[in-house]
DNA sequence: AAGCTATATGCAAATGCTTCTCAATCTTGA
DNA sequence: TCAAGATTGAGAAGCATTTGCATATAGCTT
């Protein structure tokens, strides 16, 4: 059987993790959200599949999981970090300023010039963080 | 008189802010530096020149001159904010995840390009951010 | 199905950075 | 020089996040 099924848990039980009903909620939060929840959010909803659930329990498991590369960090404000499953392509940010919604936008231009600046300086990039900050236009 | 001679400090005063000690230490710090320094080492640079700086002043007077424009706040690795005089060209960090060490650099067809996604995405940007994290080619 | 054992959890205390409170001290314009 | 009000230092308070520890539990082993 090859990974065609896999997901998340499936992964978890693959790394010689256990697979907990408050990392399985946790999980499915993440899978629900479309909103890049914060720590506080995530605790919030999890609670509502198992009320169990600890503030520690999620930091804990946010960790994990970003260690794993599951889910994505992203600290936009500075005031809370802001989680995402990694499940699907790579792409920015754009937050709004008005709303603090957030839109995801993805530019292979922008990556390749990344490149060449990085590769100019010497360097090979890891990653990289791009947000952009604005308005709507009138 | 025009702004020919204009300096922070000038600016303060056109403000009507005052013109202390403490702040002129730290503007004093911003001006010698050139490594993004964190606000502890700000107060740490600060108290050579006078001792009497507290680190309430610091935070108060970095958040001040940010609000005026006159510094720029960096989060970089999300473990304390990093600052810098913005009395350059604007430009974007590649910071090396082997020393900590942040190359500044500026590239006008990323930011045109930028301008362009937002628009398409019905934004006008009003800031962005822009960290590259990577390590010296061998 | 029951037992074992290391992992995972909840709770609460601790941390690290930043901000606030407030009496005392300065800067500045008159 | 003076008064008025802005600014400061010291320490308490805030917030998001992390950690210590006793208990609970997932998942392997009988």
């Amino acid at each position: 059987m090859t990974d065609v099924n896999a997901t998340p848990e499936t992964d978890l039980r693959a790394d010689g993790v256990r697979v907990t009903r408050q990392r399985l909620a946790i999980l499915h939060v993440l899978r629900e959200a479309s909103d890049h929840p914060r720590a506080e959010d995530i605790l919030t909803r999890a609670r509502q599949q198992d009320p169990s659930v600890s503030q520690a329990t999620v930091y804990r498991t946010l960790a994990m999981l970003e260690k794993a590369g599951t889910v994505l960090r992203n600290e936009f404000d500075g005031s809370g970090a802001r989680f995402e499953l990694a499940d699907r392509q790579h792409h920015d940010h754009l937050i709004d300023l008005d709303t603090g919604a957030v839109v995801e936008f993805h530019s292979p231009r922008i990556e390749q010039l990344q490149a060449e600046i990085a590769a100019e300086l010497g360097y090979d990039i890891a990653w990289h963080r791009l947000e952009l900050y604005g308005r709507k236009m009138p």
